[in-house]
DNA sequence: ACAAAAGTGTTGAACGTACACCCATGC
DNA sequence: GCATGGGTGTACGTTCAACACTTTTGT
């Protein structure tokens, strides 16, 4: 029986939310679109298995990933029994250009609404991941993971829209975040923009590691 | 690689929340306590292996178990490489009286909070598969999976209290548990107890049901 | 009579939600 | 000057937490 990683790699830009997908370079499945993974080698844990593939694959590494689940049926694989293990993360899109690699001939964004048809089970794979992040974010500030290190509010907005599917109102939004307090408001505006620049700000961490401890819910 | 899977199975009486355990029959570690579980067959998905092994070494069978997480370190089990998937379940203590099969010598309750020495990680599956329970406890209701058919809202309170670690308000509790709708008042009372005879309510399905779709919370 | 758990309401504070208009900028 | 998104406050209703005493029953 063999033991496999794929990893969910969710960015974030103006186009939504974005998932990251490789080629597949080999059969089976030659020229499908898969998520990063492979299998997980003798001498390894499934943890490091799965940073392993993911940096051979796309080239993303240091990056915090979490499991969303296993998927053990048996027929999921047609090169035989294969178990895998799939983990979920966060990244920012600006920080990982992305490079193929090894069995990887391609990798790249793809719109999380709007992906192409996956191999193996990756589409479950991929559901069960979305699920994984919706859940986490009503525990956790996940946009600051997602967006560039100085971000608009409004970009921070789209984030936890993007992630629970449906809007929120910007004045309520504002406040709750703000009142969070783990946002620093930085002098400095967006430049080059069509209209009004907007403020930008950063994520305070310490601040949020301080509440975190005390068990605050970041739920908007 | 060898996949195995490991059970967690709660149940709930008067001395709190209880997870069931095995004394492993043979070697490595013969004589220990351990989760029930054991390895996948190839034939067979991870989620079957699950419940085939929990039904062989301990009887329990028709329970809902839902994946906690897959361990995975290279040296977890001395036998070689071993990759766990682990599950929890909720079970009636009442419609469970277990009995030993197969590879386990004895099945037998221990109170979660004062569990014997186990083999293997799976002291960290078990502490895996308690967080795992209380963020399960804020979405779904959980007390009903674990108490007899009829019951009484002290019981109730008594599984929320030992599952998320903290009491809670007896007014506070019932007010909320109530107003949710999912419980049928009986009439009938507890019998032979040394003081004033509670109330028996029953679980309403179906009223749950329709609640659980409108995406209701909860938390108490 | 006493021990033990059942049962019952109110109040004040905090929080969530709904809602509309003016502002700055680039074209 | 117009289109685009940025930025701001209030009022209402709901929910939550804190809190103490009387009732019933068996011994």
């Amino acid at each position: 029986m063999l033991v496999a990683v794929d990893c969910v790699i969710f960015g974030f830009d103006a186009g939504g939310l974005q998932v990251l997908l490789i080629r597949r370079g080999v059969a089976p499945m030659k020229g499908m679109w898969a998520l990063p993974g492979g299998f997980v080698l003798p001498r390894e844990s499934v943890d490091e298995g799965a940073r392993r593939e993911l940096l051979e694959e796309t080239g993303v590494e240091r990056v915090f990933m979490e499991q969303v689940g296993t998927f053990g049926d048996v027929e999921r694989d047609p090169r035989g029994r294969v178990v895998s293990v799939a983990y979920a993360a966060l990244v920012r899109l600006e920080d990982h250009a992305v490079r193929a690699a090894t069995d990887a001939a391609h990798a790249a964004w793809f719109d999380v609404e709007d992906p192409p048809t996956l191999a193996f089970d990756h589409a479950a794979i991929l559901a069960a991941a979305r699920e994984h992040l919706a859940m986490k974010a009503r525990r956790r500030p996940i946009g600051f993971d997602l967006l560039p290190l100085r971000f608009t509010l409004s970009q921070l907005q789209g984030v936890y829209e993007c992630v629970h599917g449906r809007e929120i109102d910007k004045r309520n939004f504002r406040k709750k975040v703000l009142a969070l307090g783990v946002l620093e408001e930085l002098e400095a505006w967006q430049e080059d923009v069509p209209h009004r620049a907007a403020r930008l700000y950063r994520f305070d961490r310490p601040a949020y590691d301080r509440l975190a401890k005390s068990g605050v819910n970041f739920e908007v």
